[in-house]
DNA sequence: ATGAAAGCGCTAACAG
DNA sequence: CTGTTAGCGCTTTCAT
């Protein structure tokens, strides 16, 4: 039912390269047979066919995306600056859920693979070396954002978490606090690791002592998490007077969790989470969180992956590692520790 | 850089045909052939060109959603559901942000169309008439969510937001509330008509009179709308005792802005919002609204498309219209007012 | 100023 | 059990 170039040509009477030449403006065609093409293509309602298009010309403008879940108020941001950036340049984006599971995200590869996409970015598991190493030497340009893969040299775009963490507690305990809970993530990755990181050199700055009881995993990556893991941390440690989060979702259960407990926060407690997340401006208190920018990412982000695309030998060039400093937004949730 | 079944071929020692029956397993291939094949395909890294194969067999397997903003929650919640869905039985989805704005609203069809999408989801403005019937004359499904557009019978997922409405304002009229207020969105859309409807009705239902003066509209969809929306509301009309907000981040906005005027919620003011978004669940109080039932919608809205891309008439079939009920969700920012 | 035709990667009908 | 080949929609030389 949708017509295509040949119909175009018969009804204008020209032969299928004029009416390509019109359609693309690559050569001259007169006045007249422009109209009459033009005419053809209305009342027909013909669109080229971009992935013909792509069959000889290589390009086929469409890029992968690759993440948990864009349902998470961080990653729908960054999905959507990045799906508007590149869309005002005449790409469109494929996004894959993973739901955090390895074969899902294998998978979604494989398939962005087949759809002949021009580049993937990806916010990975850690258990994607492989795979992306394959891509990478199939030649389809990649771009990690904010994780980091041993043994995998490709483009990079990461937030300084170690950093963004260190502030945090940095903050903490200019405040006064000295024993600081940290809500830690499931399973690592790339970037929880930094954040541990940066909590423990905050404290050895400060000559706190590091204690692992002070550490908790989340069960998950919800609300409901952080209400449970809050609570077998202070349980665990009722010494303590604040506590990180790596993620605003879990430290915004974390304040409900203490919230239940009986705690005021920040009076008896404080908190800070981890990303920025607008949400956190919502909460009451509102959130003390460290920023994660998403509009700086994506455009470091597309602007390596224009280069890429660009370029005749687009693997010429040296892999690029950007590292985008991360700051802290002080609101509500943190103040000093009632003197006990 | 890329291989091509040409390749696998030539490296195996057989003919296309068989690299292709292999990969589809649509002939009967000998064993050690089919090992030779496969061998080949690992060591070149070969993988099959889906957009190619879609050339002659019609699928390209891609489906298209577009809608305003996916970073809003409700709506990326929406847009992962539908995408897990697809995903699962092989399909992709390009998503398209219109960023509200009609001329890119078009050009995302557009894209859509030469990206030869075997269907489209959207959640359209109510300009777009014209260019949908335009697809649905073209033979591309399409499923609209949530919204209505005059002269254009195509199937629709809907929610039924005059009774979600109405039975939101029943619920502030049965707490005792008479003065009540209404926050309409920016630019009338289906739904928030449909909205503004349940909401008259609910009034006339108890006989409380319809009074103009109580609606204001947002100037954006954002959480600072909000608050500048309710503080007009109630500078204008010190008496209201209640406000109804068409979308979620409104009401939190609302919230807010009482809050800074010095109200306190639910005690001096109810709240009530729309959409059930998960971040109604943090503020504080928790909000009273009205649930979007976000995995219906998916499911519904996928089983239509399954059907229309699975048959070989696919037009013969009369246009659905499946409605779903939304569910008031009783939370903490409502309750009965203070007797003056 | 325009047309004819080869070829992109793949599938499927036909041939053997 | 496997190969040959036409053709899908389009671009792009080459020709006129």
């Amino acid at each position: 039912m949708a017509s295509t170039i040949k119909d175009v040509a018969k009804l204008a009477g020209v032969s299928t390269a004029t009416v390509s030449h019109v359609v693309n403006k690559t050569r001259f065609v007169s006045e007249e047979t422009t109209a009459r093409v033009n005419d053809a293509i209305e009342s027909l309602g013909y669109y080229p066919n971009m992935l013909v298009r792509g069959l000889r010309g290589q390009k086929t403008f469409t890029v992968g995306l690759v993440l948990s879940s864009i349902s998470n108020e961080t990653f729908g941001l960054l999905a959507e600056s990045i799906q508007k950036i590149l869309f005002s340049s005449g790409y469109n984006l494929i996004i894959c859920n993973t739901s955090y599971d390895t074969d899902i995200e294998k998978e979604a590869f494989n398939t962005l693979l087949m759809k002949k996409v021009d580049a993937i970015i990806a916010i990975p598991s850690n258990r994607q070396g492989d795979k992306l190493n394959e891509i990478k030497k199939i030649g389809i340009p990649i771009v990690l954002i904010d994780r980091v893969i041993p043994n995998l040299l490709v483009d990079t775009v990461r937030v300084d978490n170690f950093k963004g963490t260190q502030e945090a507690i940095n903050h903490l305990i200019k405040l006064g606090h000295r024993s600081i809970g940290y809500i830690d993530r499931k399973i690592d990755q790339s970037h929880s690791l930094e954040q541990k990181l940066g909590y423990k050199k905050a404290l050895e700055d400060h000559e706190v002592p590091f204690d692992s009881n002070n550490i908790v995993r989340a069960d998950g990556y919800d609300y409901f998490s952080g209400i449970t893991a809050v609570k077998t941390l202070v349980q665990k440690n009722p010494q303590l007077t604040a506590v990180f989060a790596y993620y605003d979702i879990i430290a915004l259960g974390a304040l409900r969790g203490l919230f239940e407990m009986g705690y005021r926060v920040p009076e008896d407690f404080s908190i800070i989470g981890y990303d920025g997340m607008p949400i956190t401006r919502v909460s009451s208190p509102r959130l003390t969180t460290v920023s994660f920018p998403v509009g700086r990412i994506a455009k470091c982000t597309c602007d390596i992956l224009f280069k890429r695309l660009d370029r005749e030998k687009p693997h010429q060039e040296k892999e690029k590692d950007i590292v985008i400093v991360p700051e802290l937004i002080v609101r509500d949730s943190t103040s000093s520790p009632r003197i006990m």
